[in-house]
This record gives C-alpha cells, structure tokens and sequence, in this order.
DNA sequence: TTTT
DNA sequence: TTTT
C-alpha cells in the first residue's frame, strides 16, 4: 500500500540522551526535543509561546553518535517517522508515539565558543555512507539487529 | 526559540471523517490514516507489512473539505504538525499525539472510475489561497478561532 | 558540514520515462513531473493554476520501477535532493537543475480501473528494504554504481 | 492537479544577501546557501564532501529579516517551493532554478559568541502568525503583492 | 525537560 | 560563494 510516514524536527533536547546497549550489541538511544512555536494571541495581543515535546529513538550508529555528541540543551536536526507504541500499565492500556530518526544534523549548542555547526554529524544522506561508521544505518550495517522489534 | 515541527504523510482513511461544529461557527474533523511499510524480514525472508495509524486533526476549511469530499479507504497527503494533548480518565493522565493538518491533498480513492487526482483537492500551499474558500487555513480567515485553545 | 537537502513532490509525469542502461548495468530514468499550484489572482480574483515543471532523475532499481510502472499522466510522490549541472553547449555555459529521488511512491492513474495505490510501489522506507529488490538503492545494492560520478 | 512542491534545506550563506526594495515597497532578498553531503568514495575509500548551491528569494517579511539578520557563512534552514525561471540572454534561453522560501529558522553562526538560536528567527508556521509582523508571509499582510507576477 |  |  503506498505509503510516506515522515516527521522533520528541530529543537532543544530537554536532558541528555539515554543510551542503552542490547545484548546483541545494539545501541539504543531515547530523549525529548521541544519544538517551540511563538504566536501572537489573537485576543490579547501578546506573544505566546507553545512548547511542544517530542519523544526521539535512535538506532544503532545513530544512538552512539547521540550518546557521545548530544547534551542537554543541544539543537539537532531529526528526520524520521512516527511509531506509535501501546504497553500495559495498571492494567491500563497506554499508548506513546516517538519518532524513530533515520537521519540527525546537529545544530549546535549555545555554549560552544564556535556555535553553530562546529559539532556538526550528519547521519546517511541519500545513498551516500556517512563519514563515521557508526552513524550509518543502512541495511548493509544492520546485520546485528536481525532479532529486534522492526 | 528555534524550531521545526512537520509532519508529511500519505496514508488511506480507517472510517470516514468525524466532523463537529463548534458554537463559533468552526468546523473540526477527526479522522485516522494508516500509512504502512513493506520490508523484508531479515531472518525468515518474508515480506512484512508494518501499520502504522496516525491520528489526524483538521480545523475550519480542511475539516470542511475533510467532511464533504473523504471518506473511508481515500488516500490522502497530510503536511502538518505533531501535537500531544493530556487528558484524564479514571484518575489517570493519558497522552494522545495528533497531527494536525494544515495542507491537505486529495489522492483518489481505488473504486472512483477516474480515481487519482480527479477529485483532487489541495489547501493553502505557500502564500497563496487555495480556490475553494472554504479550505484556507491562513490566519485572515481565522477570526472566528479566538475562543480555541490554539 | 551540517546541511539538509531534501525535496518532496507529487506531481504528473509529462511523458513516459526515458531510460537508459549504462555499461555496467546501472539503470538510469529521466522524466519530469509537473506540480500546479492554484490561487486566486488578487486583482482580478480569478482562479488561476501555475504549473512547475521537475526533471526527475532515478538510478538503479527506482529506474528500473519506473521503466515498467510508470508512464504518461501518472501521479507519482517524489523524494529526494537538489542537484544542479552544469554543461557547455555553443561555448554557453548552462545549468540543470534536477531532483534525485531516493523515495517514490505511485499514486495511481486517472485512467485504471483501480486507481489509486493498487499499483503501488514504494521505495525504501527508512532502514527497512523494499519488497522488490530491484527498487532498493541501499548501499547494499549498489555495487555496481563504483565508477558512477555520485 | 493535486499537486505538492516542497523544499527544507539546511546550509549556509555564501555571500551576504542582496535585497532590493520594490516601488510597492515590498522587500526581495536573494542569495545562494551551501548544502554539503560528505560520503566515502566506494573506489578509494576517502571521504568525499559533496557541496550542493541552492538559489533562495525571499519576499517581504522574510526577506527584511534576512537583510537585517542574514550574513555570510550563516546557517539557516529554508522550506519553500521550487520554481524555475526562464530568461534570455545573446538570444539563448537559459534556466535558473529558484527555492521560493516561506519559512526561516535561523541557526545561528559559528563567530557569535553564543552560537546555535540565540539569533534565531522563526517564520511562520502553520496557522500562527510569526511575533515579529515584519516577517509573516500569510495573505493578509499582503496587499502590496497585488502587482506581483506571483 | 529545552531554547529565545 | 559557505561550512566542518
């Protein structure tokens, strides 16, 4: 069935990354970004500012890219797809939707004294094979994740 | 301050629209789209289709345009933001994640005879008005929003 | 280094696509897609349709898909990057620009029976490989493009 | 007919922009910005760096931010529209591909003391009106465009 | 929980 | 013409 499922992202991250390692060797990484979106009220006249937050995972390359460069406070670039995940909790039946990232820039933090994108990683583009080995997640790198979820 | 929230999907409605019209004139439709992945499952060989079901909401125009000219099993383009909404029920905060639409294509649906785009529809795109009134977006139709929550 | 270049269309092809085999194998397609805009003319509040005109370039197995998919009049979602190349004709130098597509997606045609997605196909999604193997152009599959100039 | 153009960028100026102010009074800035795509050549095994130049205008509000905000070696991110234009010149016809931005976000530069968004700018998005007037592109800030062949 |  |  023809299909697009896309998300594009830039934020902030909320903390630093959570970085798991499975047992195949997998690594796994889960933070928040917040996407903020200034409006102007329509009744007041006042500025507004809407924070929304967004639930990221990276696989792999990726995740160890994440592990070693992003922080807490950090701008990054986030392409990838929804993935809406249900669980049990309480017997209650719980629903949380992340974004799966396939491809990550990162944007810089407002520390740095050169800013911008001078701790720039960029994830596979295209068909091209990222510069570091780790950041790839093309299919020919992904012969450990034969016994995950998807 | 800095931020991107968007959201690209193409995808086949599970039901028809629910559309509700607020006491200030403002229509709002509810609606789900399965967008779904094929791949190849690594150990078995087999192909493996993947669902995914996002939850749409459309505002004003587009909801109108949702409520007139969508029904169960249309493909449809979506561009628009992820929203996460909090709720209650039994004591308990649950989040549901949304995106709500503010460019809408119509991509046919697989029983009209003309099929594809014949009974295309496209929203705002860029700065101009789309030629049904009915389907801006743009804030100088918005006036009757200012008792929304965004 | 950080940078992003990415495009998404969904349009018409004008003609059938071109394709050619290169001596070593690779599949290339040419074709261009056209997308139109609609909008009210604000003086004389007309409706009027701008149409833009996109060369296409496909390598390998999305060659391949579109050789024997697509055609004419066919509604097709595109994703992939800017490119410009230049070239010398009567000691001119000029300039095309082009979208490479990593991604696509058929959307049916107006004249099948179906319509629709139900000759759908789709590129890879993400990290996952597509049902067909020839319309992947993971790194996996691309041995062949060695002595390609991208 | 259904069509979606779509442009998102990340990369970084080239030069200052060149902006000009119309007899209307509406404001056009131009420049070029830089995407770079860095692989591992499949022949040699070295990294290559890929630079793409993309044509942006920008019209009005976002074109005044720019002016005042803009300036070489920047990095922004641009969503927009493809839009080729033919002209003559010595009696041949030649094409320039432009991406027509509708929304901005500054990233930031890498000499300012605190780098990433502390400049930054958001057009813009969705349905919100930008908090900055100048830099909204929605119909109803755009009478004077009356006159503009788009 | 971030950022401006 | 940028950036890392």
């Amino acid at each position: 069935m023809a299909g697009v499922n896309k998300v594009i992202l830039i934020g902030n991250l909320g903390k630093d990354p959570e970085v798991r390692h499975l047992d195949n060797g997998a690594a796994v990484a889960n933070f928040s970004i917040a996407t903020t979106e200034s409006y102007k009220d329509r009744n007041s006249g006042e500025r507004v500012d809407q924070t929304e937050w967004h639930n990221i995972v990276l696989w792999r390359g990726l995740a160890e890219v994440a592990e070693k460069y992003l922080k807490k406070g950090d701008s990054v670039y986030i392409e990838g797809k929804l993935r809406t995940r249900s669980w049990e909790k309480d017997g209650v039946t719980r629903y949380t939707t992340e974004v799966v990232g396939d491809q990550m820039t990162m944007l810089g933090n407002k520390k740095s004294d050169g800013g911008g994108q001078s701790s720039g990683y960029e994830g596979n583009q295209g068909q091209s094979q990222a510069a570091a080995p780790a950041a790839s997640q093309t299919p020919d790198t992904n012969s450990e994740m034969d016994d995950l979820p998807f």
